[in-house]
DNA sequence: TGCTATGTTCGGCTGTGCAGAACCCAGTTC
DNA sequence: GAACTGGGTTCTGCACAGCCGAACATAGCA
């Protein structure tokens, strides 16, 4: 219950590292330069700025740079030699995907709701409520948003989130937030308890989660969350456009649309017999 | 001209190392592990297969798949622990693929010929000749093929690569072929440079690839190129099915909806007014 | 022509990542 | 239930691999 205790867990891991003892720090260094490439901006990265990022040597980065490349996780992308994620990242979150066969089982799904809603469609599943997005279909139109995969969202920003909450018990809840807090994103953003509690009450009423510019200025989501076959709460299906005052009435079609979506998740997982669809 | 010289430039990278004097031992090893864990069957790999692959003891493969794990990487799941690719390779493998944008700028094209044909349709880019599938949209039937994304396939026995084929001069071609030769797949592959070139001159005429079985048994593919703006060939759209003894008009028909559909990615390409789509 | 940015190469010291052995633990088989 | 056979985990010590720093090459800029 008491948070400030803790018997002190939280000592190893407060940094990046990590380091129980087994990681191998070279390795460690690698994937960081992974995250640090993914990070950097549409034009790539140079050596020099990976290895001030990291805090090594240049020289380190560098031979780190070169393994990565010989193996494909990187390219080299002249002039002035700047890095990429390589093609061997493709093909591994490729297969990556297949491991979450959630994803795939959702992709008509989400295919189907974007072609009704002409909106971006996605879907989550709850790590521990946490929204992840593991499936996307993008909208045909122009407007692009930049919605990551494999990332763990905010339970308390994103429609998703709130779709997943709202069937979690309220203690459980209270101990998420007590995690993560309430931080916000934009004027919009929920930052109390009690009102995220009136929200989770009002998704559950009318069976569908809004965020409505809670997350990102100008962005409207709308989410229903799916279960297994044991009804257990598995993730959500969302759909996001553009914020542009939408009536309470196409605001509630696009719900129910969303909510058959997500009601059709739920009979595809149940009735794909295997277990598994693990996480 | 000649290929039998060849400097020596094939010295060092003759097994999988390619071990450029630079390269960090362990940081290698842990990459290999991601390939090994991603060519697991589906039930995942254990820590000891891991070592035995590797040839390493089970300390050191330990030791690499707990770094691996600790960034999320791999994931273990339960009972005896066995392991997957992990969220982080989803998500660098998303992130991955906005380095090429084709893919990107393909989709909706994509999108729309699954629509019309029904089919699983892809994006193939080209690597020096070699086909390199960035992007899919599966079918909506429930007939899945294992379309990887990211890997290198046989220019000769794929739809695409016989569409890239098609466009290079008749010396680039039997270059390529005799670095890769040309294996048989199935019994209908082609497997001879004559039966290569009249298949080339055949998909010049008609415009579009096909791959009747020549890969995978049982399986019907046609594959049209595109062009960037300077006219260069970059890569292929494919559309693939199971063969089911389909008309000369249907076939027709399907070849010329893939040509439509890269002739549509030709434009889109040379529109977006950015250079780059690199590779 | 300097100046400062980059990438690249090298050699040497140190620390770390490796192997191996020992230890658990769970499931089989007799 | 004992013996056996996998698996995973832990620990120690040594050798060498991986770091750093310094030096060099090169490119752009004032």
């Amino acid at each position: 219950m008491s948070t400030q205790a803790g018997v002190e867990p939280t000592d190893a891991e407060s940094s990046v590292g990590a380091r129980d003892r087994y990681t191998v720090g070279s390795v460690a260094r690698a994937l960081t330069v992974l995250d640090t490439v993914a990070a950097a901006p549409d034009e790539g990265i140079t050596v020099s700025e990976i290895a001030r990022t990291l805090g090594t040597s240049k020289s380190t980065a560098f031979s780190l740079v070169r393994t990565l490349v010989s193996r494909g996780f990187l390219r080299e992308v002249h002039p002035g030699p700047r890095y990429h994620l390589g093609m061997a990242l493709v093909r591994l979150g490729d297969e990556a995907t297949r491991g979450f066969p959630l994803g795939r089982v959702c992709e008509p799904v989400l295919l189907q709701l974007s072609r009704d809603t002409g909106l971006t469609t996605r879907a989550a599943i709850s790590d521990h409520g946490y929204p992840i997005f593991i499936a996307r279909v993008d909208s045909p139109g122009a407007i692009r948003f930049h919605t990551a995969l494999g990332v763990r969202e905010l339970p308390h920003t994103s429609s998703a989130g709130k779709a997943i909450l709202s069937q979690m018990s309220r203690g459980d809840v209270e101990a998420l937030i007590q995690d993560t807090g309430l931080p916000r994103r934009t004027r919009k953003t929920i930052t109390t308890l009690t009102d995220l509690e009136l929200d989770l009450e009002a998704t559950r009423r009318r069976g569908y989660a809004i965020d409505d510019e809670e997350d990102v200025e100008g962005v409207f989501c709308v989410a229903a969350h799916f279960v297994d076959r044991n009804g257990k709460v598995t993730g959500a299906v969302s759909a996001t456009g553009i914020k542009l005052d939408q009536s309470a009435r196409q605001i509630e079609e696009l719900g129910h649309a969303v909510q058959r979506a997500a009601n059709a998740v739920s009979a595809l997982v149940s009735d794909s017999g295997r277990r598994g669809l693990m996480l």
